[in-house]
DNA sequence: GGGAATATTCCC
DNA sequence: GGGAATATTCCC
């Protein structure tokens, strides 16, 4: 008899049995909680994207200082003073309103109000909490130069190309590197999910086989 | 299902406020009494170096938890869990010892005792507060080569060595190219696997529903 | 609005 | 200890 523990066991997301039902019905759909091909890359959203989204969804009398839009599409600081005093240290490690501005900035909000401090991102709305994960920090790609690679003109008349060699094969060497902990992530991933399917797949003979006896 | 650290800050560091005010005008101090021409390069001291330096001078019974040895070479963290909780919130934006250390290191500090937490570097000493400019991150500069790739002799690298440093790292950069694709080719066949594992579930199930539906 | 330095955190 | 990601500050 097979074992059933592995899959029964609470241990693993929730939603184990779903899956399994998800499989009876659609069989070309990888729902398995997780997903195989590649939707929107899901990762776990940074810090700052949560508080700021949690910040919002405390409905308490501070809505007056900072609050979700009509729609909920964007959300409006109505009081930037309160809001620096008093909401900020509540989440992050400063009262500044510049420097939280300078983090909207880094995440690719977007100011679209001249007459109040309203900032929108397309992953950012009411609801969505699901999709923070999918907003990154705007920072150059990793197969971009450094900008004091670019366009170094005459000031460095002094270094040499060798030396300019050098840094360009040591930039694209720590990208490199980088790039391989990605995609030993990717089959760290790829290979969970093989056990999870596999485990699936052998619960649900189990099951077949179960139904088989009983009926004969 | 992964965790989020949202920890400390949400918890807000009690009384903090103060410390927080300070803290800003503070920084704002970074800019001026800036020495400029001295012979060792005097820079304006990191607000690390300053704030740390100045935790040591305050003489009050604070010399039980933190202070400088008895020459005056070094300082020693009496009591770790006091500096932390009430110490560090002071001075910076945390209570935690390792960031503290975090910090030492980065700016070249070397714990000196296996015994007890005593901190030194060449340029930190009592009385010596004009010495800090010198005291520099260990971080690399963009003229700076790594440290896994200086030869540790001289500094005017000769070609031949400029030439070695090239030849590790186009070796190197080769080596991880390589690496890349194998890696790729893996994730290309945990795809194509898992392609394969759902098609064989799916067909299984087909072919069991025939089986229940014959029998019934 | 964003580049870059420094600080803090996280992780090996 | 230190690399690297994220946060905070400073400055243009």
């Amino acid at each position: 008899m097979k074992q059933f523990s592995l899959s029964s066991s609470s241990t693993t997301s929730k939603g184990d049995d779903d899956s399994v039902l998800k499989l009876n019905l659609g069989l070309g759909n990888n729902s398995f909680g997780c997903h195989v091909g590649q939707s929107p890359r899901q990762r776990c959203p940074a810090p700052f994207l949560l508080k700021t989204y949690d910040l919002l969804e405390q409905g308490d009398d501070s809505t007056k200082i900072v609050s979700w839009n009509a729609e909920g599409t964007a959300f409006v600081v109505w009081s930037p003073a309160e809001f620096s005093e008093l909401t900020l240290p509540k989440y992050f490690k400063h009262n500044n309103f510049s420097s939280f501005i300078r983090q909207l900035n880094t995440y690719g909000f977007k100011k679209i109000s001249s007459k109040r401090w309203e900032f929108k991102h397309e992953k950012f709305q009411r609801g969505c909490r699901h999709k923070l994960g999918e907003i990154t920090r705007k920072k150059c790609e990793p197969s971009v130069f450094p900008s004091y690679l670019k366009s170094s003109s005459e000031e460095n008349a002094t270094s040499s190309t060798e030396e300019n060699n050098q840094q360009l094969l040591m930039e694209e060497n720590k990208n490199l590197k980088k790039e391989r902990l990605e995609l030993q992530m990717q089959i760290d991933e790829c290979k969970a999910l093989e056990i999870k399917l596999l485990a699936c797949l052998s619960q649900y003979m189990d099951t077949q086989q179960n139904k088989l006896r009983r009926l004969c």
